[in-house]
DNA sequence: CTCATTATTTATCATTTGATTATTAAATAT
DNA sequence: ATATTTAATAATCAAATGATAAATAATGAG
C-alpha cells in the first residue's frame, strides 16, 4: 500500500512537529493539552476526542498513563498547584497600608492568578461530580480571606476584635457576598461564556468601594447583635 | 433557595406503587424523577440508572420518549418554564415604595422562586456544555432586573435617566455585582454543597442595605464619566 | 549500513450505553 | 371465566469507549 502523507493533525502551523517526540515533551504535551481539554469537555470527554486534540492515536495516552483516572489526577494537581500566594494573607492584614488599597490589590492579583478559563470550569465540574476539592478549597478561603476581612472591617469600623466577639454567620455572610461578586464575574465569562467588556480590575475598584463605604453600619448591628448572643 | 434541601433519591416508596401505572401517571412520575436525575449527575447521566431510580427497566423510558434528547427537552420545559413572575418588572420600579424595600423583595422572591436545588445545577450544567439557555436567560436578566435597577438607583441618588445618560458598562457591573452575590450563595449550597446556615433572607436585607449605602458616590462618579464620554 | 531500541500506530477486546424487538402479564371488556 | 388490550419486562443489537496486544517505523549505536 503507498504511503500517502499523514494529513497533519489538525493546528500545528508552526512546527511540522515530528512523529517522535522525546517521552518527557510528549508527556508534557499530552498533560497540557489534556488540562484545555478537560476544562473544555468535563472529566467525561473522551480519551479517542482528546487524543485527536492531541494529534496522537488514543492508545499512546496509555504509554504515558495507566489510566484515563490517573491522567486526570495529574491533571487536577497541574491545575490546583501553586496558584494561591501566601504573601496574600500577611497583604489583607498589613495594616501600614488602608484597607481599601489592601482588598483592592488582593482581589485584582488573586483573580488575575486563580480566575482564568481552565481554573473556573475545573472548579464548576468538580463541584457538580462532588469531588471533595472544591469543599477544601472553600474552607481555606473562609479561613485565609474572609475572616481576616472580617477582622479588618471590624478594625477599620472601630468595632470588637473576634478575639472579644466571634465573628457571626451574617457577618461572614457580607464578606462571601464581596467575593462572590467577583466569582460571579468569572462564571459570566468562562461558564457561560458572556463577554464581558468591562475591565476587571476597575469593577474591582467600584465594588471594593461600594462595599466598603455601606458596611459600616450594618456590621455594627451585627456585631452588637452577635454580642448581645454571647452575654 | 431557602429550605429546599438537596432532594432524597426516592428510598422508601411509601406506596409498594403497584406495576402497571396509567400512562399519564407514569410519564409524570418518569419526567419528575428525571429532572432530579439530570439535576444531579448532568445530561451525561445514563439512561439505565435513571431507570434503575424509577423503579423500572430501561427499556421502558422508550415507551414514553423516543430517544433520552427527547427527554431531556421535556426535563429542560419542565424546569425552565414559569418560574419568571411578570410582576417582578413592575415590583423593582414601582417608586411608591421605598427602593431597598424594593430590591430585598423582589431578590427574597427570586432567590426563592428560582434558585433551587434543580435549577442552579441544570443552569450551571448547561453553561458548561454551551446550551444556548443560559445567554437568553441571563440577557433577560440584564434588560429586565441590572437596568432597571441601575435606573432606580440613578433617580434615588439624583442622577440623571438612563434616557439622558446612558447606562455603563461599570455601572451595570455594579448591579451585577450584588446579584452575583446572590447567585453565589445558590451556588455554594447546591453545587459546591456547603451547609449555609446563616438565612437567606437576612442575608439579602443585610446586603442590599450595604449596597444601597454605599453605591451612590461610586454611580455618580461613573455617570458623570459616562456623560463626559458622550458630550 | 546493520541492528537494537522504543515511540507510535493498527487491530482488537470487553464493557458500557442508547435503542429495538419479542415476550410476559396486568387490567378491562365481554 | 375467557378474550383482548397494552403496560412492562427480558433479551438483544449496534455503536461507543476505556483499555490491551501485536505490528510498524523512527532514532541512535556500533
Amino acid at each position: 500500500m503507498l504511503d500517502s502523507p499523514k494529513p497533519q493533525a489538525k493546528s500545528a502551523p508552526e512546527r511540522p512537529q515530528k512523529k517522535r517526540m522525546n517521552p518527557d515533551a510528549r508527556e508534557a504535551h499530552i498533560v497540557a493539552e489534556a488540562v484545555l481539554f478537560f476544562a473544555e469537555h468535563g472529566f467525561e470527554g473522551k480519551t479517542r476526542d482528546l487524543a485527536k486534540r492531541i494529534g496522537i492515536t488514543q492508545p499512546l495516552l496509555y504509554r504515558y498513563f495507566p489510566s484515563k483516572e490517573s491522567l486526570i489526577e495529574r491533571v487536577y494537581q497541574e491545575v490546583y498547584v501553586q496558584r494561591w500566594n501566601p504573601a496574600w494573607e500577611d497583604l489583607i492584614t498589613d495594616r501600614r497600608a488602608p484597607l481599601p488599597d489592601r482588598l483592592c490589590r488582593f482581589y485584582k492579583e488573586y483573580s488575575r492568578a486563580v480566575y482564568d478559563y481552565v481554573w473556573v470550569r475545573m472548579f464548576v465540574y468538580s463541584g457538580l461530580k462532588g469531588v471533595d476539592i472544591n469543599d477544601r478549597y472553600l474552607r481555606g478561603i473562609k479561613e485565609k480571606v474572609l475572616r481576616p476581612v472580617c477582622g479588618e472591617l471590624r478594625h477599620a469600623n472601630g468595632l470588637p476584635t473576634p478575639g472579644a466577639v466571634p465573628i457571626g454567620e451574617q457577618e461572614l455572610e457580607l464578606a462571601w457576598g464581596l467575593h462572590g461578586s467577583f466569582f460571579y464575574r468569572a462564571i459570566r465569562r468562562y461558564i457561560y461564556n458572556l463577554t464581558t467588556t468591562a475591565d476587571s480590575d476597575t469593577a474591582i475598584e467600584n465594588e471594593v468601594r461600594v462595599f466598603l463605604s455601606g458596611v459600616g453600619p450594618v456590621q455594627r448591628q451585627l456585631v452588637e447583635a452577635q454580642d448581645k448572643q454571647d452575654s
